[in-house]
DNA sequence: GTGAAAGCGCTAACAT
DNA sequence: ATGTTAGCGCTTTCAC
């Protein structure tokens, strides 16, 4: 199994077939249409390549002609520490490597940080569409990939007129959970979300910046909250909303305290997603509120790790979402029209919503 | 941002530059080294582009020329959903991808599922180098590997002559482990393995099933169990060894449950992998049989649920050993000789094992 | 069943 | 600062 270092192929298909005094047609068919040739030949053309060391056709120069580099990339503005331990990402990424791998293409991550402006990977990317997951409207890493002539799709946000997109009803999702709350009874009620925009603002979010947010996925959520409430006489620009840079546990957690620090009142917690309502699951704890009886913590996702903590929130199929825009980015050619597939969402209701308690449970006790 | 759908590329470098009148070479200078051109000329030559719908030198063609494919593959010959289920596998592709973006290449998920003998997707990766990650030392998928002249790095298994490895020391690392059960007196011990061969055997596994495993990985863990217990006087052939093909937490139940139910007398369940161990724990539960007071439960990995579960394992650094397979590869350039990192392990003794209980505790009560 | 011709689209010496 | 030349290694009609 030992295998000289060379950075130079020695041999190619060129001066295998003038070796063997056959045309370069030949030595093609030998590799990728063997009943074009009689086997014997075959068999000498497969054995001198062995002889002179000739690894097969070059893939990169087999894509330039045949224009397919079989590959598809993912674009994924993200801190990768974050995404791999997010497990909706780690669901939506399985769900596409599936994808992928059912038609035997390759899937590349591009390189692409969201502190790096740079945008060369993506031109640099040698597949024949993108799957972009969950970037802001903003990313000049998106504006890249639209720039490419390859087919696109779009993963969750944002939504882009003529561009293929696979993601939940996140208006529809968002009014389950907020009809769940309204209807237990919450009106003195505070968000934690994730990201508004490319600039880091871990703090309260001023009604503006939620509506001018990039990420559509987060701006619908809160404009549901926003409107719902309002239904029901809340005035929304009073409603404390906590916003966080980062997506871990830890931030969900730091976001509970600041938010809870300065609206003790609060009697329930929406997160815009499970993670951050794992971390308020754990601040409330540390602050000896008890869950849901003190304070109702709700999410977003329905990841495996809030089903086992028992948290309400909405489920959406992450690895469904995956499967389904490889499967549409991998069919994009027969189709013309844009194609938008929307996913179900389910409100699961979990042992961490309850009606808040009174003005006089909260001062003597339940 | 809309997007017309097209298949075929209408503009070219060559077709630019006859239109602008002046030669490919300053096109290309144009995106690739604004500083050969009067910024007056580039932006014409942009502003052209733009015009023309040239969306930038093809990538492909690029490659070919360069001989730069800009991404690295990935062979992991598992099942996907496995993969992506394991957290030290997420773990190690997390380090894998955070190298990559570094370095600035892509990271290409090859597609080759265990059952899938097609071999034709590593011979058309367009790719500067593989990682190959713990697979069977006879996989036709790496034996097509082998055959690419490009560098390849090993991560776990198998341990090729001349190849680049990064691994932890398997024996020393299940010393670890031994020593530590030995020291607490388990002499009937029984084990949980993973898959030994890519033929599936769900059940026992004899000896020489694991003295030709071609897991290199298991083999020498196993190897080292045997000797280890030998060496304080335990017959290893008659020690139970159940193997899974599949690595999930249930498939650690059912192996645990097999095996007790066969050897009820076992004071300590060795695993070889946390996942297993897990999944052990959870059927020791279901029996009623108390951890570690009843039965001692050993794992392996270090992944951070374990710890969480107070799981005595041997840690390793996963993410590390990710990122140092990327930079050793892609730094492969630079070495003549091949190079094997050996990465640190740690026995981490959790709550899961105790000294065994004596015959009289196990009638009596303790 | 086999071969000749014609590029795929680009970059990198090496001139000028 | 710009152009000329010479391929990178392969596949694919279309003849024979």
């Amino acid at each position: 199994m030992n295998r000289p270092m060379r950075t130079r192929r020695q041999a190619t298909l060129a001066s295998l077939a003038a070796e063997l005094g056959v045309s370069r047609t030949t030595v093609s068919n030998a590799y990728n249409r063997p009943d074009q040739l009689s086997p014997e030949l075959r068999r000498r053309v497969l054995e001198t390549a062995r002889r002179l060391g000739y690894p097969g056709p070059d893939p990169v120069a087999r894509s330039l002609r045949t224009r397919k580099a079989g590959a598809v990339g993912l674009l994924l503005t993200e801190n990768l520490s974050y995404a791999f331990r997010d497990p909706a990402a780690v669901g939506v990424l399985e769900g596409l490597a599936l994808a992928c791998e059912d038609a035997g293409v390759g899937l590349q991550l591009v390189p692409a940080s969201p502190g790096r402006e740079d945008v060369a990977a993506v031109h640099r990317a040698g597949v024949d569409g993108f799957v972009v997951y969950s970037v802001p409207d903003d990313d000049p890493h998106l504006a890249a990939v639209m720039s490419r002539p390859v087919p696109t799709v779009i993963i969750d946000q944002p939504q882009l007129d003529g561009i293929d997109r696979v993601g939940p009803d996140d208006a529809a999702a968002t009014e389950q959970i907020a009809d769940h709350l309204v209807g237990l009874g919450h009106r003195q009620v505070g968000v934690l979300c994730m990201r508004l925009a490319r600039d880091r603002n871990d703090g309260f979010a001023p009604v503006d910046r939620q509506q001018e947010a990039h990420y559509h996925v987060q701006r619908t959520r809160l404009a549901t909250l926003a409107k719902k409430f309002a239904s029901v006489g809340v005035e929304w620009s009073a409603v404390p909303v906590v916003e966080r840079f980062e997506h871990t546990v830890d931030d969900g957690a730091s976001a509970a305290r600041e938010l809870l620090d300065a609206n003790p009142h609060v009697t329930a917690l929406i997160c815009t997603s499970d993670i951050l309502a794992l971390g308020a699951l754990a601040e409330a704890g540390r602050r000896g509120l008890r869950v849901p009886a003190d304070i109702t913590v709700t999410g977003f996702d329905g990841v495996a790790e809030a089903t086992r903590a028992g948290l309400t929130t909405v489920h959406q199929p992450v690895l469904e979402k995956g499967k389904a825009a490889g499967k549409l980015l991998l069919s994009a050619g027969d189709r013309v029209a844009p194609k938008v597939i929307t996913l179900p969402t389910e409100l699961r209701v979990g042992t961490t919503s309850a009606p808040p308690r009174t003005a006089e449970e909260r001062w003597f006790g339940p």
